[in-house]
RNA sequence: GGGCUCGUAGCUCAGUCAGGCAGAGCGUCUGGCUUUUAACCAGACGGCCUAGGGUUCAAAUCCCUACGAGCCCGCCA
């Protein structure tokens, strides 16, 4: 089998049949929660922009806010009392839910940003209620309006569907109550640069072109390519039906504003788990917030980078998401990775993304041992030879692996250091107790002990010969070479005595997370049980 | 009703554009390591490539049809 190319490279090779120069865009609508099929949206953009990038093109990488779109409707997540008012003003001129934020649109954008910033994804960042203010648009605004029969004509044949005689595809923000969804142009001034307009709340009144109001998504999204110079754009399916907006889009672009459509990347969404597709309606949501939470940002961007974009993705954060990122941690640790599983890793890391080489399982026994204690944990870190020279990286794997303990992962992942001996302890063998307390002895004759360390040392209790050898058959009071060592028991009295339970974590790094001192009182203290 | 996308091993998916012996990881099983486990090493098992037809010397791949899954088609992204 040839060597695949990783579909990223690929969409650049065609790209960059068009032209060298290229502008990478992106555009959510931050009406609310920001979920997580816009998180495809934004990384399916960055790894396209990087390709060019890694090809030598001059790529430029943009993010569009449409903050200039109305409120469809009080969501669920709205006081309706409050938010009734606002619905079908444009999302920058609405109060803050929280009141924290300078607007409505800034109170999902900031998060997102945020996300995306995680991500390690560096759009420059447009409003679009900026972008109109500024002026950006006009020109496309006149055109619109001096050829709306033709662009209505367009709409028309394409979506079969016929506009209202009273359609324009500029809408003015009614200066009265502010709506730009209940206002019908009646006339406008291509030299003052205006729009009339009639509202049906009865006002009547004309607005300026640069910022009085907005054109209609399906103009818009074609203007903006032109206004912008956009050349290579993601969206989601639901664009990309026939007689759908990126259709419409495509000829408004070429007949009105003569210009060319951005090279076009469909994507599918991501489901949840076993539940299906992700959907508000189904109460199937998690947001990327939630997801942030529990996965590393690099094993994220892998998980969307290892699928084209056409297929949908099924992320389950339970045990498949430890299998997700095992699967990433070999490979980016893997000697003989193909060009393109290197190609994964290269574009699952990014400029400004946090990376440790501390596995995620790993940090699941070290987080429980120090009961998410993060000094704690950055002893134990220090303690087992990582590097702790970016403690924010560490910080933040700490912080997923503690959400994930807490909402995704199975009982047998979980486990917590006793304060006290166990009471579990009253099952312990007189063999295990001989062990117990050699081995405490051995703990508080040496020095610092590594992973390996610990589990060279249990083991060697079976070596004839041994110090624990030794120890333990003079504990029992037999002869060293009539001593049958199992070490499973040995295993099993360590897990009672701190744990409560006859298993546990791998016991080298486990026993190396604990305190030596700790561990050997509290094996003292079992062998000394006697209920 | 119209459209878009997908269907390959028990699971998650490569491979389809450019036709040339059916692939990977995970899981399962076997063996190994003084190695407990959610570890490591070696190997095995595992497929009517959703079904049917067509083109071809040759089809998972191209064409047509059917079936299944998900979604879009209310100008509200």
């Amino acid at each position: 089998m040839a060597d695949i190319t990783h579909w990223a490279d690929v969409i650049a090779d065609e790209v960059l049949a068009k032209g060298t120069k290229h502008l990478v865009a992106t555009g959510i609508t931050p009406s609310g929660h920001i979920h997580i099929g816009n998180m495809r949206e934004v990384v399916t953009a960055d790894v396209a922009y990087r390709a060019l990038i890694d090809k030598g093109a001059e790529a430029e990488f943009i993010y569009i806010a449409d903050t200039y779109d109305p409120l469809r409707k009080v969501y669920p997540f709205l006081d309706e009392a409050s938010y009734a008012q606002h619905v079908g003003k444009p999302l920058s001129e609405i109060p803050c839910p929280c009141g924290e934020h300078k607007s409505y649109s800034e109170h999902f954008l900031e998060p997102f940003l945020g996300a995306l910033e995680h991500l390690g994804i560096h759009p420059k960042v447009y409003r679009a209620d900026e972008l109109y203010k500024e002026g950006v648009y006009a020109e496309a605004i006149k055109q619109a309006l001096v050829k709306k029969d033709e662009i209505a004509a367009i709409l028309q044949k394409l979506s079969g569907k016929t506009p209202a005689e009273t359609w324009s595809p500029f809408n003015p923000i009614c200066s009265e109550c502010g709506k730009i969804n209940t206002t019908i142009v009646k006339g406008f001034d291509l030299d003052a640069e205006t729009v009339d307009y009639d509202c049906s709340c009865g006002n009547s009144g004309t607005v300026s072109m640069n910022g009085g109001g907005k054109l209609t998504w399906r103009v818009d999204w074609p203007a903006r390519w032109k206004a912008l110079g956009v050349t290579v754009e993601p969206y989601g399916k639901d664009h990309a039906s026939r007689g759908g907006s990126y259709d419409t889009g495509v000829a408004i672009v070429k007949d009105i504003f003569g210009s060319e459509a951005p090279h076009p990347i469909v994507y599918e969404w991501i489901m949840l788990g076993k539940q299906g597709a992700m959907s508000s309606s189904t109460g199937v949501v998690v947001s990327i917030s939630d997801m942030l939470k529990v996965v590393p940002p690099e094993v994220l961007r892998y998980l969307i980078i290892r699928t084209k974009p056409e297929k949908h993705i099924r992320f389950d954060p339970a045990l498949p998401l430890l299998t997700l990122v095992d699967e990433f941690e070999r490979l980016h640790s893997s000697d003989n990775a193909t060009s393109y599983d290197k190609r994964m890793i290269e574009l699952s890391h990014a400029a400004g993304l946090c990376h440790t080489d501390i596995p995620f399982k790993h940090m699941t026994t070290i987080y429980q041992v120090a009961a998410g204690d993060f000094d704690r944990i950055l002893n134990i870190v220090k303690r087992a030879g990582y590097d702790t020279s970016n403690e924010k990286c560490i910080r933040e794997l700490a912080e997923n692996v503690g959400n994930w303990l807490e909402m995704y992962a199975p009982d047998n992942a979980k486990f917590s250091v006793q304060e006290e001996l166990p009471v579990m302890a009253a099952t312990i063998t007189d063999f295990q107790r001989a062990f117990l307390i050699s081995f405490s002895d051995l703990l508080d004759k040496s020095g610092e002990l590594t992973g390996e360390d610990y589990h060279n040392l249990v083991y060697s209790s079976k070596e004839p010969g041994s110090e624990l050898n030794t120890m333990i058959a003079n504990a029992m009071e037999v002869a060293p070479e009539s001593l049958q060592v199992d070490p499973k028991e040995l295993f099993k009295a360590i897990y009672i005595s701190v744990l409560g339970q006859a298993s546990g974590p791998k016991a080298g790094w486990f026993l190396s997370s604990l305190e030596k001192d700790f561990l050997a009182r509290r094996f003292r203290e079992a062998a000394a049980y006697r209920p």
